[in-house]
DNA sequence: ATAGAAACAGAAATCATTACTGTTTTTAAA
DNA sequence: TTTAAAAACAGTAATGATTTCTGTTTCTAT
């Protein structure tokens, strides 16, 4: 993977903003330092980049795919009446889910994604 | 809900072929005993099925939306090689984590969607 | 320097999904 | 039973997200 200052952008721009952009959301951003840059740009890094393991790209149902700069293992919670993506601030114990999912036999596991899904906090004061 | 023989035909097609099929394939399925259904009415009666709770949507990465006639709780594993989606065939201990997420202040949990990737037993053995 | 690989911009194409339109089916009440 | 309103349908067109294509520019390793 060669350099180039658009990637990096990308890059920069997805850690930075930590509100799990779409590719769209970081094209508008990206765009005011790099006019010229193209929507095919945008998707063939972030696509790329997520490849390599440095950021992660999240699917979510009904919504464009969103993107987050942070690697670590976390899981997200996704509010259903605004659409927002949240970080889960803490680390769930996975070690015995792991476990048990890793004993159905044949399976090599070799990663896994925890989707909440509720009301934030926000929005719940709303109803 | 009104009943319609088209509706039914699609429910019994997904709950019949565990296969987790996407939209496409209950389509296919579905013209063999009623040909000219089309691929809306499929569309909008998957989503209608899985709003009321009779049917579930899972999100996939890079992948059509599938549908799973089995309601209860329980999770998934993608195989990231052939694409296959299997059923978790145990239930998984997810209380404390459930207490870990509803302690995030504010948010109100109502649900939550797990998604093991990794590779399936016969993927595995051609690597 | 320079040649080959990689990346780019811009545009067109693809794919999944949804919306529209005029017709048929269902349902509940007269 | 009719019948009228609501719901659902088939078929088609439209949308929106994402990918692919093409010719040009930028990197990078000699």
């Amino acid at each position: 993977m060669n350099y180039s200052r658009q990637r990096e952008l990308i890059y920069k721009t997805v850690v930075e903003n930590p509100i799990h952009p779409t590719a769209d959301t970081v094209y508008a951003i990206v765009r005011a330092q790099e006019p010229n840059i193209s929507l095919g740009t945008v998707y063939r890094n972030l696509n790329l980049l997520s490849q390599q393991g440095l950021l992660q790209k999240i699917c979510l149902p009904n919504a464009s795919d969103c993107f987050d700069g942070r690697c670590d293992e976390h899981h997200h919670m996704l509010c259903t009446h605004c659409g927002k993506v949240f970080d889960l601030p803490f680390t769930l114990k996975l070690e015995e889910l792991k476990k048990q999912a890793g004993a159905f036999p044949g399976f090599l596991i070799t990663g896994c994604q925890i989707l909440f899904h509720g009301l934030c906090a926000e929005c719940r004061g709303k109803h």
